[in-house]
DNA sequence: TCCAACGATGCATAGCTATGCACGGCCCAA
DNA sequence: TTGGGCCGTGCATAGCTATGCATCGTTGGA
């Protein structure tokens, strides 16, 4: 038992590591060094065994696993990170869950992330005004590279990031620079799509409900929609502005349709805002869908396909854009800025029973 | 200008970090002694001004900030994790995120662990038995704690994490051991309540959808249930498997109701479950919900509350179970085993359009 | 005027792992 | 027998921050 150099020798006295310090310090972990000592080898034999390195002769290796194994020992990643400046931390902020949409994508990350080796730190930003405040964790815990699944990311807000020098992927936003790249759905090709819909099954006149103002996603869907409906002829739609949730769509249908102007086709900028209008116009109205009007929305969330909504709606190809963005966050390596066009992926229009009546018939 | 130890001096000839170093390593954040040496100060003096210590003069206090901003120097917290054994780090497990339920509390858990300075690494496990893979990952990121938000988590999953010496609280599941607390709602008395409801409603034969069979909230559910019913002298309920997904409640009320007894009172392992149960009794069997049959769920999704739906459901308090989890986690301190009983809040019942019926009138 | 007290500063070190380098032993070929 | 590889091993160090301790200069009180 030689146990000189310090005084305490943790696994030499007893094989477990919860025990104080002399000096008063909390050991939580054993350490490679603890390890070493227990199986009487060298701490470099340690780190060699568990990096999978060959230099290890077959002895040593099994004395060094059953060390391990009699005291719980785990490598740390943590003198890792220190020493390559890599943390294989992937930070993904989001604004809210209340979006389906946004659940699925989230748990594709994880799942995608965590099977290319990252680990996911998440962080939750109210408004993206607050997120000054979550910088300073970013650039502390020495994330690799933030992906930002925020429904709305302001240019100031992409600036922000852009001052940490880590790669930033925002989702569904067009803002880009040196730092942040953006992928995003087909938006405007989407409206466009719609408009056709509408009109091919004899719609005449057009509504719109959006989602908040500064959402660019919404904004472009709306362009598309409104461009659309010009070129063929169509009267410029009504637009009622909701918030991308149930309550939003409600509440925006019942003042819309409360209007002089009552369209016959209505166009959602997602999916909650649709339900929440089929809903309004269902329950509250006494209209019918689709025999009265006709409703899109977008994301195609789980709920639009059940067999008591049926909705109409667009599937952004979700997995192609976390295929994107990882892609993305991968290569971005070594703190070198991004080369990245911003990337757009296709929605595929997916039409159920809200759109599935001939108005004119 | 006095750079004779290194050969890099970061800062001395250029106040941009991105460099490379003779030696071949790419640096990428600049650093405490950095920011010291472009301030002609000590490291020591940089990392009091950061961490609020008083005994940082005026003027030494803004040199370093001033050299900071130069640097865009951010402290690391790595190093402050290597010696205090704390990283402030703690994990979510989540299985699924299909569920709104779980959404919910995910988001409320982060936005709680926030607020208390904690940071949340997320993991996903596609069943219980993949817990194995990411055992090593959680404990080479030396987390402070684990939350469990999988719906399912089993004595041996429980015991696997157990032996990481770190504190585990699993919500909605009832093992508990040396280091594993739960945290649940109260199922046993909801589904009594629901028993109670139902028989008040008028209802004679009974139907309950379960979860998947290994779930024990959903088995709970049913056992307070049953119970009642046995109590008040009515018969045994009609049992069929759900997975806790709509379709499964679509398939499992077609199965149901193509059988011999048709109950015309449904009680739902959740609202998922119900509301998937609702759509075929509907669309499908042309039933009326709630005037030929009763429904109820569990979770209050916030599908539940839309009007074509107007659900009678169970809301499990989220907030509450979140709190309790919280406290737990933050009292958790130092590695010691828990000493906590699991904890159960209570469950209150929303009772809307579903249940809205007298069958006897 | 002298000493105590105090505020500010710098030095040195802990904390843990990966890895370049040197060294010792062994085997094999010449 | 000898020398050149080669395998396995250990030593030493980088990487970054927090902090106990010693030092130094200053100020205030006796």
């Amino acid at each position: 038992m030689t146990a000189e150099k310090k005084a305490a020798t943790l696994g030499a006295a007893d094989a477990s590591p919860d025990q104080d310090w002399p000096g008063g310090t909390f050991k939580k972990y054993a350490s490679s060094v603890d390890v070493a000592r227990v199986a009487g080898v060298s701490q470099s034999q340690v780190s060699r065994t568990f990096s999978g390195s060959s230099k290890v002769s077959e002895s040593t290796r099994k004395k060094v696993l059953e060390a391990a194994e009699r005291l719980d020992y785990r490598p740390s990643l943590i003198p890792r990170i220190m020493l390559t400046h890599k943390s294989n931390l992937v930070a993904i902020v989001v604004g809210g869950l209340y979006n389906p949409f946004y659940s699925t994508v989230l748990e594709e990350f994880m799942i995608r992330f965590q099977a290319a080796g990252h680990q996911v730190l998440l962080l939750h930003i109210p408004n993206d005004h607050a997120l000054d405040d979550v910088i300073p964790k970013l650039a502390s815990y020495r994330v690799d590279a933030i992906v930002s699944a925020l429904a709305i990311l302001s240019p100031a807000g992409a600036a922000t990031l852009a001052k940490l020098k880590i790669p930033v992927i925002a989702f569904n936003t067009a803002v880009n620079n040196e730092w942040v790249t953006s992928v995003s759905s087909e938006n405007f090709e989407a409206g466009r799509q719609i408009a056709d819909l509408f009109i091919a099954r004899g719609a005449r006149s057009f509504g719109f409900i959006s989602g908040p103002s500064t959402s660019p996603a919404s904004a472009r869907r709306r362009e598309g929609y409104e461009e659309r409906l010009r070129e063929r002829g169509a009267g410029p739609p009504t637009v009622a502005r909701g918030d991308y949730r149930y309550e939003g769509g409600f509440a925006a249908a019942l003042s819309m349709f409360s209007g002089p102007s009552r369209p016959d086709a209505l166009f959602c900028a997602n999916d909650l805002l649709a339900i929440g209008a089929i809903d309004a116009l269902r329950e509250r109205l006494v209209l019918r869908v689709p025999d009265d009007v006709l409703v899109a929305g977008f994301d195609d969330i789980p709920a639009a396909s059940w067999a008591s909504v049926g909705l109409t709606t667009f599937t952004p190809d979700a997995a192609a854009m976390v295929d994107e963005t990882i892609s993305i966050v991968l290569s971005a390596a070594n703190g070198k800025p991004l080369a990245t066009k911003p990337v757009v992926v296709s929605a595929k229009l997916i039409e159920r029973g809200t759109t599935n009546r001939d108005l004119r018939s």
